[in-house]
DNA sequence: TGAACATATGAACAATTACTCATATGAAAA
DNA sequence: TTTTCATATGAGTAATTGTTCATATGTTCA
């Protein structure tokens, strides 16, 4: 067996031939940062109820308060993060704002997370 | 123009024939509440980065801390978390634990997550 | 058994964050 | 313009969370 090629940790615990291939083919510090992120954003319930309610309906700001039960600030708050990561889109008509899905990555994203769950 | 199918918020802001559809159509509460949950492991880069990892390689704690510049405490913590959400599994060999992807899920949130990213 | 090594875990602390409250901005109607 | 309605936003607060430090658990080997 070769020096760098142990099979338990040793010389201070390290798989020395895997953790060169490992660092290798890590991305950029950036994307993962920014990949954190993004599902940083989904990983609230709330902004996760919002966005259910958007598969199904565009809808204003002060009805996605009385379909979530929450204050219009709250949802208006939560709002802007969607809309800072792409997952939503803001669309003014006279007084209300509409919202709606950004594109279909978020419907994908959330159908992959609920495949986990359920099994 | 019917009364429940006002097009501009009125009547305390609610288009109400909208908001009937889509309370129907959301899951339980318990189902939002672990979607976010889950959701909420991937937004972590210290996570997302053991993750990445594990894509490449099984690896031991001491690896995973050596491959991430971190201590073998966090990495054990963070390890923790996602094993509860069932995303890597531990495999005792001796004194140490290899962990690895639990299922294919992991990859494909993740690749869902990056395409979004890169547009 | 006891020493050495790998991993797990509890407590404490710093940083982040989701909501509330008050208020500002923006648009339509009087 | 002034009022009214819908939305946005800044400050403050309570709760959550990722890391560190110290220590416990578990395994191997002498």
């Amino acid at each position: 067996m070769a020096m760098n090629d142990v099979e338990i940790c040793e010389d201070k615990c390290i798989h020395a031939d895997r953790l060169e291939k490992v660092r290798a083919g890590l991305p950029d510090e950036d994307e993962l940062y920014d990949l954190a992120e993004l599902f940083k954003v989904f990983g609230d319930s709330t902004r996760i109820r919002i966005l259910y309610v958007l598969f199904q309906s565009e809808l204003c700001v002060c009805d996605l308060a009385e379909a979530l039960q929450m204050t219009q600030s709250a949802i208006s708050h939560q709002l802007k993060i969607l809309k800072q990561a792409k997952l939503v889109t803001g669309r003014r008509e006279g007084k209300s704002v509409f919202y709606a899905l950004a594109d279909d990555h978020v419907r994908s994203i959330i159908d992959q997370g609920r495949e986990h769950i359920e099994e």
